[in-house]
DNA sequence: CTAGATGCAAACAGTTTGCGTCACT
DNA sequence: AGTGACGCAAACTGTTTGCATCTAG
């Protein structure tokens, strides 16, 4: 989609400030394999900045989410949320209010490994997240769309 | 799977005690719709033991948990992780040791919608949880299975 | 020049733990 | 009777915020 660009461009198209911190953060963050967390990526900037501050990897994780330049594992709620539905079912996932609907398996084409899982990962049960806008926060942002 | 039972049974199967706190918080969370967080479980369940605990609610939520009485929402890895991955990918979680590896979207039939998603939801992209156990904790643990 | 970014420390939210007492089996 | 559950308060972890200073545009 994006032409193979540089972090002032990327930026830009974001709208946002390219300090020396966000791309350092940035571009460790792509660096890393695996899915690292705050405190992770905290550590290593700090290899590049010592004197780097905890807050400003958060504030920049955040503004790179909110922003699309970067997208995080799963949506975190806060807090742990307790499945009271026992029926196999799926979930409706909001990205700005978060809210989770479910969704009922046979809306769903049955999905199906092709594949044997790595390195014998013994599969228990498939989770589909659909992702998007819900009614209620389409109606209301005509305005910002955001990747997630 | 299980005939319809009372929570007696429901404890004694899985070996745990059968106390007032605990079936109150257990058909609390059960007549629940939605995917309450356990402060609104603790709210839900005051009403019924003014006098209970939230530390005793989460303990038990957690017993729960463990014990594969209850599920939660998705798998929550303590901390947001931010997924460097461009690619479209998919993830294997492991229900033990909560790690995540991406599985390429190849590896997995396409996923797509048989219905319309309900009520004007706007579908940006499809995520999927493959969940079992990875070949480290399933060479450990001959012993305790555990329900996700 | 000015809006917005940084760094620090303090505040917060969510969750867990230690321990004395009480209850289920 | 003994093991484990409860309730309370204190501890902890992960994350956000207020504010003074600095910097990119």
């Amino acid at each position: 989609m994006f032409p193979s660009t540089n972090f002032r461009e990327l930026c830009h198209r974001h709208q946002l400030a390219a300090t020396h911190q966000r791309q350092v953060i940035y571009e460790t963050v792509t660096s890393l394999s695996g899915h690292p967390s705050p405190e992770l990526i905290y550590e290593k900037v700090r290899e590049k900045i010592p004197s780097i501050s905890l807050a400003t990897v958060y504030k920049n994780i955040r503004t790179f989410l909110d922003s699309g330049m970067l997208r995080e594992v799963s949506l975190h709620h806060g807090s742990l949320r307790v499945e009271p539905n026992q029926r196999p079912h799926h979930h409706l996932v909001c990205i700005h209010c978060k809210s989770i609907t479910d969704f009922d398996e046979a809306g769903l084409d049955p999905v199906r490994l092709r594949a044997k899982p790595p390195r014998g990962f013994q599969v228990q049960r498939i989770a589909v997240d659909v992702l998007g806008i819900c009614a209620k926060c389409a109606s209301k942002a005509a305005h910002k769309p955001r990747k997630v």
